[in-house]
Order: structure tokens, then C-alpha cells, then sequence
RNA sequence: GGGAGCUUAGCUCAGUUGGUUCAGAGCAUCUCGUUUACACCGAGAGGGUCGGCGGUUCGAGCCCGUCAGUUCCCACCA
């Protein structure tokens, strides 16, 4: 025995064929005549760690890469990250304020300099633990968002939208996020159902009713009563608004209210939007926020009345509660409501509130200028993309999500409030006047030639201080990584773009896939890639999202030094079609490393094996056991179930179910080759195994290998290698896929029934209790001649027989326990007791089973209704399964008959 | 409020045009096992009226209707 460890470790081995991979420049691609297959990373946050979901939609990637690679295409998987601007700013902020600096203090150059010491110093460690999954990416490729040239495809890319007319500059209720201070898309922001306050606030009518006087010389004040889920906005209303037709208010129509604490008066006005039947049918508008309520203030011309500051907090146009946080100002208002007599009552109210992806901050609906991309006719040759197919959704039920999207988009706000990003290339003149070009001496250029303003000069334009949505940079991904934007002809874009997959999560579909495809179009006039592979979430175990924050996540680096990469690869991949959730449990992992251990044992196995050189070493086997040799027929039944295997392996990998295609390929390992085929030519204790049998052995290994390698490169590489005794500057990596040759579907058939033979003397030990080790003789009486001749060394084996016996039809009876399968019939002559009306009850009970199967298919084929209507094929099947029943039942009878 | 999907063994899921192989797989469970690759193992076994009800059909896990449960997307009535 070889020393070999009894164990897979992959510790010994990962690093060291990375190492080999990298040095031999496999995941290198550059353009030739070979057909391209590329993948470009979904980019992750440059400041991230490798999470879970990573883990999962990283190894799909490599799976697909690696087999295209070895298919023998050019395969290319270009790596990189994205700026991420919202999420690294608040990082950056939050190191300088450790340092005792406020981003106030730094000018934009300053900060931006910060920036980059950050990310220079954490960004890209995400790329490095992808390493150690194995990831076959082109690292020579590496792109990120706000590397120069990506940089200047995104402003490129704003110029040309901005002159063909797609981006405006406007006023909008926009998503602010207080905490980010900065405006965020509509996609970005996520609607979680809360328990709310509604309170009823009473605002006095003015003037007072007549002003009747009272004997008491007091006045009687009349109110009306409003509900609202935000009273420290109330000092921002600019009317109150009733139903035209709600006939409680008609009373008050055309009179003003008095906003209580401030008493400033608002008109009271009517409009078919109010609901009756909500609150008390009165409604408060505040332009400023609520979008709603802004679109009332439009129509009915209200004065939009800011009352909050960026971060959230109160300003002075509130009058009261100046500089209070809106929560903390919430509940101060509430009480002096109360005091003042103004609070009629508050109710429990469950409500949608938006909450920033980013920040988590609950989103204020702010009006403010931003810059916008219209999407609408934009979005139409990518919905048609999709719908047609030509972009093809894995699972296609993402479909209707994303025409019910794409059929009526928003646009897209751009602008943020943050340094880190591209910055808008929009120059202003001093009256205000907008010019948007590439940069500052074009813009000049542009001004002097247009307005005729020759004196000009640079100082005299300031450019716009806020940058780029980090998603309008992650749009043009697939060809600017390519550089495609910039040099829109290179040999690189022409060659690697479309791209083939994309493998992402649903949460970004609209986010970035739906923007990708219609910027392919629009900058190429060609879908960017032709499917997209949506993953699942990956979840704990209580069905809770894995997350940093729930610390309900494994580290996915401790994961792979436990269980080795393949392990873990292997383990996501057994339970995760596309489009559905993973909930992860560390049994998969495992089921994963045992998976290499099985491999690595069979490994062991066949390197230990003495093989005999001489001329006649295959005769001298066959004689020492002194019956025909069987291997002959298990090499053949194990190179038809291995082409079957590819063929169903090839079949899944089309129909990107790629779990399907590692199932498949787990049980050609685990069942057929470990379980079956090794146990079958396995030669006897301390015995030689003849050449011919080792070497065929050597070369199913060789093609196992390689037919595993995309899951599990880094085990298949160091068994492949050692196979092949270190054979220089060759890798599995760029070995021949396996091809399917083949199938003797027969030969299937009869092994498998060879086997359920051997199933059954097994179990015949087990219900005599007889141990494994006893030989036991069998006879056969089959209804085909020499059908089990065959297999007849491997059944002895596999069973443990004495011998076999082959008994004609016409036979006298034969001794032991008979059993039949499929139509033929065995005999196992066992020393000893045996419970004769146990056997006859057990042959009884099939015997009653078939006949009652037999009257079931009877029963049909003498239906008129289904020999006139049934398929001919059909009615042959049924006809067939009768021969089948009636033989089995003569069988039956006669071993029935025997116990007698 | 609008739309879409899902519901098959304890768990996670396959079941392509209704008809051998249609009730399956992996894991888990149970029984047995110190067999000379592997206990990260081997040999066996049990387990599901395919969510309920109704319909179409000679025939339904599959088609139609309906109800229930569940998930997601869109909208957001304060």
C-alpha cells in the first residue's frame, strides 16, 4: 500500500494547485480563432468580505466557466469590483470620525483621497478569497468601476444620453436618505410594514363660527380633525383637504384652518382624492412631505413648506421643536398636542414605510433638484430582448416580473449627494445656465462656441458637486470592462461581447440586469449577455436571510478550510436549483467533503493495486478463480453507464440545472463506480489485478476526473495528476471534457437485473439471518438461455455463492428458497431450518398482487373507450405488461405448487 | 389594492407533450455489519390518498374551476 493519507486533505493541496494554475496563466484569455465563452462577475462592493451568497453564485460561475474551458472554448471570466459610493462613503465617514475628522472639514479632494487609502487598503479582498474557492477568473482583467478608463465610459456615456435628450435635470420628490444624506433611486428603497401611530389632531376653524357671542363672553370654537401617522410634519401643512362630496364638511368649504402649537392658517380645500371612509375624512396636505400630498399642493398651488433639514432633524421653519431628530420631534409633538388641548385621540396603525437599501434609514420623501434618465423608450428593445427570449431568464418565471417593470418604468434618479463616484459632468455658467460635456475645457469650448462668450474662462463655470448613481457605472459593466464605451471597435469588445451567462440574484434584477440589457442595447445595439442565471438567498435554517447583522451566517473561508473548497462548492451546489432559496445547513457541507473522501479513497484504492506484467496475467487470473473472466462485461456495462451518465449530465447543464448535473454525477461516482464497478473488479484479497483491467480502470478515473473537474478542481487536479505520474505543464483545467460514446442499453438492463439479484440474495442473508461470509450455492432457471452467464462471476462475488448452478426449464424441482425476478427463477439452497409457509405466504402474496395487476390491465384493454382512443404504442405497452404478468404468475404458481 | 408563482416522503427538491419504467432522488431515520479504499464507510429497510373539493377524459401528480396555506413583485389611504 502506497502511502497515501486515509483521508482527503485538501489543505495539502489547494494552495498549491492555484499556485500551479496561476503560474501556467490557464485562466489567461486573450482573442483567437476559438469560440468565446464569457462571464463577467457580478462586480461586489470593492470594501466587501465573501459572504454566503457569494460563495453560491461565484461557484456556478466557475463551474460554468470551467467546463466551457475545457469544451475547448475561449473561455473568459473577467473579475472585478464596483465602487458601491453610497455604502464605501459612509465607511470612509465613519473612519474619519474615529480620527476626529468630519467630512464638513475635507474638501472634495481631500475626502476623495481618504477614499482611495480606503479602498486601496481593503478594497479587493473579496477577490483574493475567491481565490480560495478556486475561481478560474482572468485576473489580468481585473476592472473596477472608478479605475479610469470605466470612469470615463460612465461620463462618456452621461454626455451622449444628456445630448440625444434622455437626462433632465428637475425638481422631484425624490427618496432622501437622511442618514446618507444623499437622494437614492425608487428601486433602492425597500417598503417594510410597521406598527404605527395614527393621531387624530383637531385644527380650529377660522374665523369662528358668526362669532357668536356667549353670556359667558367666551367663544365657541369649532374644529375639524385630521389623522395623520406624521404629526411633526403638521407645521409644514399648507391646507387641509376634504372630499367635495363628504357631506360633514360642506359646512366648511372655502374657510381656513388653524394649524395648532404654530397657528398659522391654511385654506380648506376640496378634492375627489381624499378618501371619506379613512381617519375622519379629513386630510392634511404637506407638499413638502409627502408625495401624495405634493402632487395636491401642485394642483391646488400650495406653498411647499420644508420644515426638515438633510439629516432628518427639524429647521427653523418649523418654528418649534428646531433641531430635534423627526422620531424624537414625533413624539415631543404628540405630548404638546396633548397640552394644548389639540390631540383627540391615537390609534394603533399598521403601515408600509420605506427604509433605504443602503443605510437602513427610513426614507423622507424630499423635494429636490436631481438629475434623471428617462427610461421609458429606452427600456423597450430590452423588454423585447427578454420577452422574445434572446435575453433567456433561468428560471423563465422571472419573466412576468420584469415585463410588469419594464412595460412601465420610472425614470431613473442618477444624482447623488456623495464625493465617491463619478461626478457629474454638468458645468454651471454663473447665470445658471447648464452645459454638459466630458470635462472643463470642453464645456469651455462648448460655452464660447454657443453663447458666443469668448471671454470665458474656466474659473467662471463650477461643476455640479454631486455624483453618479453606483449603478450607472455597474450598467455598462459587460462592455466596459471590455472597454467598449471608450474604444468602441477594439478587438476585445468585438470578440468577447455578447457575453454568454450572467449568474446573479433576483433581488437585482431590475437594479443592474434590466439596466444592462438595456444599455447593450443602447451602446452596442446587442443584448449583453444571452442568459442570466438567477440564484436563490441563501438562508439559515429558520428561513431568515443570512446577513452580518443577524451573525446567522458561516465565515465562508473557515467553511472551506473545515470541509476544503470542493467540499463546500459541491455542498452548496447539492440542494440549489435555479431561482429557488438555499437553506443552508452545514449537512450539505459535509455531504460535500465525504463526496471528496469517496473519490479520494477510490484514488487509493487503484494506486495500491498490484498489476501483473506478465504476457499471460490476465489467463492466470481468470484461472485462479477458475471461471470465465467477468471483468470483460463490467468494463463494457460501466462504459455505457458513464456515457449515459454524460448524456444526462450534458442534458442538465443545458437546462442550466446545475445541482441536477452534480446529482448525476455524485451517484456515476458514489453508486456506479465506487459501490458497483470497483467492487465488481476488484481483484481478491492480496491478488494482482490483470493490466488489462487496470488500465481501463485507470482510464474511467482519467474520465471521472475530468467529468467532475468544473465542481471540484482542485481534488480532480491532484488525483488527474497523479494518474498520469506528473506529466510537466499539463492541468485538468484544459484536459478534454468527457464526451458521451455509446449506450448499450441492453447491457444496462441486464446488469441491473444482475444486480437486483444480488439485492436479494443480500437480503435473503438478512431475513436467515446468515452472515456475509457464508458461501451459499445458487441455481438458476431462466427463461433465457445463458442470459446470466455473463455476470455470473461478479454475481458469485458480489453475493458470496459457493457456485452457480443453471437448471432447465423442464427441470424437477429444485431445492431451497425459490425467488423470481422479472421471470425468471432462483433457487438458494439453504442448510438448515426453513419456514416453509413463511416462503409460500411471502410467494403467495406477490402471486396475489400480480393478479390482481394483471385484472387491472385486463380491465383496461377490454375498455372499448381506450383501445379505440388510446395511442397504438400505448395499448402495445399494456399488452406487453399482461405477457409480462402472465409469465410471472406461472412462475409463481409453480414455486407455490413446490412447497406442497 | 393589483399581479405572478409555489403546495409531491421528516427536510430540500425532480417529475418535459395526460398512458411501461409514475409516484422518484439526495439527505435524514431505522436495522445489521471490526469484509483486506473509505465509519467522512458498507449491506438492507421503512416512509407520500402528489394541499382540500369539484370538473374534463377510457385514463389526471400533470389539464380546467374553486377554496385554503405560502412566497415574491408592483402600488402605498394620510
Amino acid at each position: 500500500m502506497l502511502m497515501i493519507s486515509k483521508t482527503y486533505n485538501p489543505k495539502d493541496i489547494e494552495g498549491k494547485w492555484y499556485q500551479y494554475w496561476l503560474d501556467n496563466q490557464l485562466f489567461k484569455s486573450t482573442p483567437d480563432n476559438r469560440e468565446p465563452y464569457t462571464i463577467v462577475i457580478p462586480p461586489p462592493n470593492v470594501t466587501g468580505v465573501l459572504h454566503m451568497g457569494h460563495m453560491l453564485n461565484n461557484t456556478i460561475q466557475d463551474v460554468l466557466i470551467r467546463k466551457a474551458r475545457m469544451e475547448g472554448k475561449n473561455a473568459c471570466w473577467v473579475p472585478g469590483t464596483d465602487h458601491a459610493s453610497i455604502a464605501t462613503e459612509a465607511k470612509v465617514v465613519a473612519m474619519l470620525k474615529e480620527r476626529g475628522i468630519a467630512k464638513t472639514d475635507l474638501t472634495r479632494d481631500e475626502f476623495l483621497a481618504y477614499a482611495w487609502e480606503w479602498t486601496h487598503k481593503y478594497g479587493g479582498i473579496i477577490l483574493q478569497q475567491l481565490r480560495k474557492l478556486g475561481a478560474s477568473c482572468d485576473w489580468d482583467r481585473t476592472r473596477f468601476t472608478m479605475e479610469p478608463n470605466l470612469y470615463d465610459s460612465v461620463i462618456t456615456v452621461f454626455v451622449d444620453l444628456y445630448n440625444k435628450g434622455k437626462i433632465y435635470r428637475g425638481v422631484r420628490m425624490v427618496n432622501w436618505d437622511p442618514q446618507g444624506k444623499t437622494a437614492v433611486s425608487d428601486e433602492e428603497v425597500n417598503m417594510k410594514e410597521v406598527q404605527q401611530k395614527l393621531v387624530y389632531i383637531r385644527y380650529a376653524i377660522s374665523p369662528f363660527p358668526s362669532f357668536k357671542e356667549r353670556s359667558d363672553d367666551s367663544v365657541e370654537v369649532e374644529y375639524i380633525t385630521i389623522a395623520t401617522t406624521r404629526p411633526e410634519t403638521i407645521m409644514a401643512d399648507a391646507a387641509i383637504a376634504v372630499n367635495p362630496n363628504d357631506e360633514r364638511y360642506k359646512h366648511l368649504h372655502g374657510r381656513k384652518a388653524i394649524i395648532p402649537l404654530i397657528n398659522r392658517e391654511i385654506p380648506i380645500i376640496t378634492d375627489e382624492y381624499v378618501t371619506m371612509d379613512f381617519g375622519t375624512g379629513g386630510l392634511k396636505v404637506t407638499p413638502a412631505h409627502d408625495r401624495n400630498d405634493y402632487e395636491l399642493g401642485v394642483k391646488h398651488r400650495l406653498p411647499v413648506i420644508d420644515i426638515l433639514n438633510d439629516d432628518g432633524t427639524l429647521n427653523e421653519k418649523a418654528q418649534i421643536l428646531v433641531g430635534m431628530d423627526r422620531f424624537a420631534a414625533r413624539k415631543a409633538i404628540i405630548k404638546q398636542l396633548e397640552e394644548s388641548d389639540h390631540l383627540v385621540k391615537v390609534e394603533e396603525y399598521k403601515s408600509n414605510v420605506g427604509y433605504s437599501e443602503r443605510t437602513n434609514a427610513v426614507i423622507e420623501p424630499k423635494l429636490s433638484l436631481q438629475w434623471f434618465l428617462q427610461m421609458e423608450d429606452l427600456a423597450k428593445p430590452a423588454l423585447k430582448a427578454v420577452m422574445d427570449d434572446v435575453v433567456q431568464l433561468v428560471p423563465p418565471k422571472f419573466k412576468n416580473t420584469y415585463r410588469s417593470w419594464m412595460e412601465n418604468p420610472h425614470d431613473w434618479c442618477i444624482s447623488r449627494q456623495l464625493w465617491w463616484g463619478q461626478q457629474i459632468p454638468a458645468f454651471y455658467m454663473k447665470d445658471g445656465t447648464i452645459i454638459v460635456a466630458k470635462d472643463k475645457r470642453e464645456a469651455l469650448r462648448i460655452a464660447r462656441d454657443k453663447y458666443q462668450l469668448f471671454a470665458l474662462s474656466e474659473t467662471d463655470l463650477t461643476q455640479d458637486e454631486d455624483v453618479l448613481d453606483t449603478w450607472f457605472s455597474s450598467w455598462l459593466w459587460p462592455i466596459s470592462v471590455f472597454d467598449g464605451i471608450v474604444k468602441p471597435d477594439n478587438a476585445d469588445i468585438n470578440y468577447y461581447y455578447p457575453t454568454n451567462d450572467l449568474v446573479t440574484a433576483p433581488e437585482i434584477l431590475f437594479f443592474w440586469v434590466a439596466r444592462m440589457i438595456v444599455a447593450g442595447y443602447e451602446y452596442r445595439g446587442q443584448e449583453p449577455f444571452r442568459n442570466v442565471y438567477l440564484t436563490g438567498i441563501v438562508r439559515d435554517k429558520l428561513g431568515r436571510k443570512m446577513s452580518k447583522s443577524l451573525g446567522n451566517s458561516p465565515d465562508p473561508l473557515d467553511l472551506i478550510e473545515q470541509f476544503g473548497a470542493d467540499g463546500v462548492r459541491t455542498g452548496m451546489l447539492f440542494s440549489s436549483p435555479a431561482g429557488n432559496d438555499l437553506p443552508y445547513d452545514e449537512k450539505l457541507v459535509e455531504q460535500g467533503r465525504n463526496f471528496c473522501n469517496k473519490l479520494w479513497n477510490a484514488f487509493r484504492l487503484v494506486k495500491g493495486w498490484q498489476v501483473t506484467e506478465e504476457a499471460n496475467a490476465y489467463k492466470t487470473y481468470e484461472t485462479l478463480l477458475g471461471i470465465p473472466n467477468s471483468s470483460a462485461v463490467v468494463i463494457r456495462w460501466f462504459e455505457s453507464t458513464f456515457s449515459a451518465a454524460v448524456l444526462e449530465i450534458q442534458d442538465h447543464f443545458s437546462k442550466y440545472r446545475i445541482s441536477d448535473a452534480l446529482m448525476t454525477l455524485y451517484k456515476l461516482i458514489w453508486d456506479d463506480f465506487c459501490s458497483q464497478y470497483l467492487e465488481m473488479i476488484k481483484p481478491g484479497f492480496e491478488q494482482p489485478i490483470d493490466a488489462e483491467t487496470y488500465n481501463a480502470t485507470i482510464d474511467f478515473f482519467d474520465r471521472l476526473t475530468r467529468l467532475a473537474h468544473p465542481f471540484m478542481p482542485f481534488i480532480t487536479e491532484e488525483i488527474w495528476q497523479e494518474l498520469r505520474e506528473h506529466t510537466e505543464d499539463e492541468s485538468i483545467c484544459v484536459a478534454d471534457y468527457p464526451k458521451a460514446g455509446a449506450v448499450d442499453a441492453q447491457l444496462l438492463t441486464d446488469m441491473a437485473t444482475a444486480l437486483e439479484l444480488i439485492t436479494s440474495i443480500r437480503n435473503l442473508r438478512g431475513s436467515k439471518q446468515i452472515s456475509p461470509k457464508v458461501e451459499l450455492p445458487l441455481a438458476i432457471k431462466s427463461q433465457i438461455t445463458g442470459r446470466f452467464e455473463p455476470f455470473a462471476q461478479l454475481i458469485q462475488k458480489l453475493a458470496n455463492l459457493s457456485g452457480i448452478e443453471y437448471v432447465s426449464i423442464g427441470a424437477d424441482a429444485t431445492p431451497g428458497l425459490s425467488f423470481v425476478i422479472k421471470g425468471d427463477e432462483f433457487y438458494v439452497n439453504i442448510v438448515g431450518e426453513i419456514d416453509v409457509e413463511q416462503e409460500r405466504a411471502t410467494q403467495q402474496k406477490e402471486l396475489d398482487y400480480t393478479l390482481g395487476f394483471r385484472d387491472s390491465v385486463l380491465k383496461k384493454l377490454s375498455n372499448e373507450k381506450f383501445v379505440a382512443n388510446a395511442k397504438p404504442d400505448v395499448i402495445e405497452r399494456e399488452r406487453q405488461k399482461l405477457a409480462d404478468a402472465d409469465a410471472k404468475i406461472k412462475t409463481l404458481q409453480e414455486a407455490i405448487a413446490r412447497f406442497v
